[in-house]
DNA sequence: GCGCATCAGATGCAAGCGAATTTAATGTGC
DNA sequence: GCACATTAAATTCGCTTGCATCTGATGCGC
C-alpha cells in the first residue's frame, strides 16, 4: 500500500496520468468554451453542433443519412441522439423522414434552416477550437479561458 | 454561404478540427470505460477517483485540503464538486471537517478506507488508460473498446 | 399466413451536471 | 456595535445523459 510509485524512466504510468489529465483539461476548457459560447450567440449545445456538422458534411450521393450511421460519430448514446434530433426539429433545424425501404429506421437531413444556422455558428466554433486546442494547456491565445468552476 | 471551405494548406481549420475530433473519441471512449469499469469493479465513478487521487497525492505538511482548491483539478463546478465530496463521505471514502481559522471553509481528507479504495482501483485505472490512450485513436491494444452508443 | 427473434427508434427513469440561489461566516466602513 | 459587501459551501432547479424498456417494422422458419 504505498501511496507512490517508484517513477523510472521504464515506467510509463507517469507520462500515461499527464496525458490523461492533458485531455481532460483540454476536453474541459473546450467543450466548455463551446457550448457556453455556441449556446449565448446561436442557440446550440455542442453536441447540436456537431450533429448538425455531420449533417451538412454529409456528401450528398450517399442518401439521406440515418439516424443510427449518426451515433458512432458523436459518441453519443442512441437515446441522447434519439432526443437531441427532437430537439433540432423542435427548432426547426432538421428534418425527420421515415425510410420508405425501411420502415424501422428515419432519415434525419439538416432544413435550410439548419445549414444557416451552422454556416453562422462555424466561424465561432473554429475561433474557439484555436484557442483552447492549438499550445499546451491553459495557454488560450487570447482573451480569458473560462472554466466551469471558476 | 459556401458549404465547404477550400482547404489549401495555409489553411489550418481542417487540422484543427481533426484534432477536436480526436480528442473528442478519446476522451469519449476513455471517460467511458474508465467510469464503467470503475463503477462495476472499485463502485467509483472517473469522477470519483480523480478526486481521491488528488486527495491521496496531496503532499502530507502542506495541510489539508480545501474543498475550493480541489475544484479546479478536477475541472467540475463548486456545486458537483460539493455533490460528489457528499458521496463520498457517504461511502466512508473521505471525511470533512471544518476550519476552524476560517469557518466558511471546509478541509477534506481521505479516510483509510478511502486510500485503500484508491489503491485497489489505481491498477485498473492506469490500465484502462493505457488501452485507450496510447497510440492512434480507436485502436486499444487488447479487447474491444466499448462506446456507450455501439 | 403464423409465430418469433431481431432491429430501429422512442420513452420512462434515475443520476449527474451547471447556473442561480441560499445560508452562514468574514471583513470593512463608520 | 451595526449595516453591508464578500466569500465558502450547500441546496434548488431545470436539463442532458445512459440504461432499461417499450413499440412497431422486418424477416426467417415452417
Amino acid at each position: 500500500m504505498s501511496n507512490f510509485d517508484v517513477v523510472t524512466p521504464d515506467n510509463p504510468e507517469p507520462a500515461l496520468v499527464a496525458e490523461w489529465r492533458d485531455l481532460l483539461a483540454r476536453h474541459a476548457a473546450a467543450s466548455c468554451a463551446l457550448d457556453r459560447e455556441l449556446g449565448e450567440r446561436h442557440d446550440l449545445g455542442m453536441s447540436e453542433f456537431e450533429v448538425l456538422e455531420r449533417l451538412v458534411e454529409w456528401p450528398p450521393g450517399c442518401g439521406p443519412r440515418r439516424l443510427q450511421d449518426l451515433g458512432p460519430t458523436v459518441h453519443l448514446s442512441q437515446s441522447a441522439l434519439s432526443r437531441l434530433i427532437g430537439r433540432l426539429v423542435k427548432a426547426g433545424l432538421v428534418e425527420r423522414a421515415v425510410c420508405e425501404s425501411d420502415r424501422r429506421g428515419i432519415f434525419v437531413v439538416a432544413t435550410t434552416a439548419g445549414r444557416k444556422r451552422y454556416e453562422e455558428a462555424r466561424p465561432l466554433h473554429r475561433e474557439v477550437l484555436a484557442r483552447h486546442l492549438a499550445g499546451p494547456v491553459g495557454r488560450p491565445e487570447a482573451g480569458p479561458v473560462d472554466r466551469p468552476e471558476s
